[in-house]
DNA sequence: GGAACTAGTCAGCCTCTCTGACCAAATTAG
DNA sequence: CTAATTTGGTCAGAGAGGCTGACTAGTTCC
């Protein structure tokens, strides 16, 4: 993979970082230390919990990974696992209230990034952007 | 970090992700073994050889990790370390022969994906895609 | 020519991820 | 309605990738 003129790899993965980088520090600054790797699985669970081998397959890792991450998630109170009603070898991961708490810093730091981007490209070039990112997704998504 | 519906961030790291997946299964397929860390090292080295330092600082990695990225891949013939003539401390890390082969084959690989991704999204919207991120670089590149 | 800086290595540690082996519950087939 | 298979999840072990801290050896700057 080496370089040619700025191949979109690049573009993509320059601004993604940037932008994952900015939300783990606002997080870390609201006192909630939470590792990208984590928080890969914790953006996948539901309203009602999910199934670890769900979450697994959504965050496009093994389960015993998943698993290892949500102990650390669970061991610091963002989640909690219950059994699930409808089938007893299974466990629904659920975010706690605590956890919950994170979602709209994370949010606030995401809006404030699109802003900044938003001023920086101009409304036109910033709505391309984001229906051209959105159309490529159904062919580079796995679970489009 | 949790779920809206596709942030940004999400939205870039899919197609960079499937981008990614899709050069180093190229790259195996044609024998080359090597890793998305080793590759981010790899892809900094200029014509004439770069110091350790100097890619690590590019890549975001410390020097210890740079050094070690570096030690795998010359172990595997892609790089090799020579005196730096103006400074006896440094070394410059070259690519080899053997190391230069990969990239024409990287290179094809992001053309093919690149032309699948201009053909589902047209030629305007490509266009715009790769400008915008061009421009957005501006903004998230610390080495602008 | 000594003080401060820079290039790189060594040692030790932690996180993330994988493979393989396994158990228990659920589903399907005969 | 049992037996075989599939599925949800855990345990154990290993390896890659990344970090901090401490150190050596040259370089640069007064």
């Amino acid at each position: 993979m080496p370089d040619d003129d700025p191949n979109l790899g690049l573009l993509l993965f320059i601004p993604y970082r940037s932008l994952e980088n900015r939300v783990f520090a606002r997080l870390a600054a609201a006192g909630f230390e939470i590792t990208p790797a984590q928080a890969r699985v914790f953006q996948r669970i539901g309203a009602n919990g999910t199934r670890l081998t769900d979450l697994a397959d959504q965050a496009q890792v093994t389960k015993q990974t998943a698993g290892f991450l949500v102990d650390q998630l669970e061991k610091a109170g963002y989640v909690r696992r219950v059994p699930d009603p409808s089938d007893a070898r299974a466990r629904l991961v659920q975010i706690t209230e605590y956890g919950a708490r994170t979602i709209p810093i994370a949010a606030a730091e995401i809006a404030d990034i699109e802003a900044e981007w938003t001023a920086h490209l101009g409304t036109t070039q910033a709505t391309q952007l984001r229906r051209a990112l959105t159309k490529l997704r159904e062919v580079t998504d796995p679970y489009a």
